[in-house]
DNA sequence: AGCGTCATGTAAGCGGTTACATGATTAA
DNA sequence: TTAATCATGTAACCGCTTACATGACGCT
């Protein structure tokens, strides 16, 4: 029930993977929308693969490396994902950021030491723009040609921008943020 | 350390109140930003005038009804507050929404049905941006004429700007996915 | 008669974070 | 020599969600 398994699956509908890879990915490719510690996904899969929803596809063995496990989806759990993907949602609690919390007591505390708060957040997230940014530059040039929405690519890109977006709108608050004080 | 008991403190700085409000102003008022349980409030507030950040102003009593328990932030509350708020802090796993996931799997499923789901999560996200729009119309006539910045209501008008311009990015997202399919 | 509001709280459970454990290799 | 990378996993903890419990009133 968890929308955890369901990212597991959403990696795993594009390629087979490794527990590790799938952690390497969540934490640096598609970056801080989603993180996973390893104690989660490796029960999860093995979890999943219980339920038919995933299957080892091969153990590899490089002599002093430790076994690497090779997962990929299964058509159960391919369905699964997609009968997930298209049910009704409602939206919930959206965005529990600790730093809009502290803008909202910032009538509280001195100007000078807010701005600098202010200033860090905001260069945190135009480094995370930058990444968004180079993302797509990374992505882009691997779309099909014929734009089908069927393209993995595609919906990649789709919330990437999404990040783009939140980032900018980010930085922008901040700057508005400033120069109310 | 976790930073709800920050959120209590940040609205019992503002005005004393029972756990009851607490739970209502988060809910309704501050809206979808921070939600809590009733199981949350009450032990913390309990914890907390342990420790001193908190104090009871007093107890109301309505002949029928449940003793209403009315607290205070103490001077040791406000200053632990101010004290997390200029901490310096680092941003986490930002946006950590289903919708997002969902948006990453879309190449999966049928054009038609994604935009089903597309449609009713922009609807959702226009109301949500109409009651930020009303609550900013109900805060702006309360603002200190000075339009100084240790004006709680500023630092209110403030959060909640940030939920319209996130609102608004959604709604477009949604646009632009939509016109992708 | 039944549901919603006011008002306090407790109990159970799960999901997620942090830390730990192993063990060989390669780079600073 | 210390740290990081690859690769799997376990253990402990804590915060949050959901549900339950009480009890009188007021509205439909």
């Amino acid at each position: 029930m968890s929308s955890m398994r369901y990212a597991l699956l959403s990696l795993l509908a594009r390629e087979p993977l490794s527990g590790y890879d799938i952690k390497q990915h969540m934490n640096n490719r598609l970056g801080p929308f989603w993180k996973v510690g390893s104690n989660q996904v490796y029960p999860e899969l093995s979890k999943m693969e219980g339920e038919g929803l995933v299957k080892l596809q091969g153990v590899e063995q490089h002599t002093y490396r430790p076994a690497r496990k090779l997962y990929e989806i299964t058509e159960a759990g391919r369905e699964a994902l997609i009968q997930w993907t298209i049910e009704p949602m409602e939206l919930e609690h959206s965005v529990r950021d600790d730093f809009l919390l502290k803008a909202y007591n910032s009538w509280l505390v001195e100007p000078g030491q807010m701005a600098v708060r202010i200033a860090e957040m905001k260069k945190q997230h135009e480094e995370r723009l930058a990444a968004y940014l180079d993302k797509v530059k990374e992505l882009t040039p691997l779309l099909e040609t014929s734009g089908s929405s069927h393209d993995p690519i595609a919906s990649s890109i789709s919330v990437v921008e999404f990040g783009i977006q939140y980032e900018r709108l980010y930085i922008e608050w901040c700057d508005k943020l400033m120069s109310k004080l």
